[in-house]
DNA sequence: TCAATAGTTCAAAAATTATCGAACAATTGA
DNA sequence: TCAATTGTTCGATAATTTTTGAACTATTGA
């Protein structure tokens, strides 16, 4: 697996950011790193093919929103909470006490 | 003019807000709302086409960020800051914080 | 060596969204 | 009464996004 593109803390953009966490699918994504830690794309066992895993991961790495690790043949996900809160400060938080579990696995 | 439609308050949507937000045109005029308070569609005096501005409206009154109120020939249009802020506390507050001026008038 | 696994990338189709001009409705003031 | 003003709605087009299967890369373990 190739290496993968993260924004730096500071190119972080607020309306990438939004639009990242406005679809149901990611956000669901999101809530459970926030809950569980670090996950795989496989770990998430979400109900899609995995080209369309592949597709939000890859929306929520671009906006910032998530840090992605490869360790041998799995992709290790994890939020960039640290970083979102010094960004954007208590937007994230603000998020993730409003969003409800949305997506059953 | 018609009446317009407006959420209940437990109606809004976190995604439809996020949404709603993440475009940079509407995340401005949210932003010259709170900061100047209740403003008519051409009091925002911004570049584009009146329908188009017509559809940003929209997008925010559906998504349950602004309240409309016509008077005569105008529409005037405020934050719903306060229902916003029980609905999804901290949310709006954080984005305000973060959003930077972003369209110049 | 070789099949299985994890995930990305590509290409294509379907669905949404953004933008605008034109037509429209309602209100105001001359 | 009538033209100007404010904003909505409609229809069209362009652009973007979502979703998927198929092909691909890299890694692991038997």
């Amino acid at each position: 697996m190739r290496t993968l593109n993260h924004p730096a803390k500071e190119d972080i953009s607020l309306s990438a950011v939004l639009y990242a966490l406005s679809d149901n699918y990611r956000l669901e994504i999101v809530r459970r790193l926030a809950e569980q830690g670090e996950l795989t794309c496989s770990g998430l066992a979400l109900s899609a093919a995995k080209s369309t895993l592949s597709h939000h991961f890859k929306v929520l790495r671009e906006a910032g929103l998530i840090y992605s690790r490869t360790e041998g043949r799995e992709c290790y996900n994890s939020l960039r909470q640290a970083e979102l809160n010094e960004r954007f400060p208590g937007l994230l938080s603000a998020v993730l006490t409003a969003a409800q579990p949305l997506i059953e696995a």
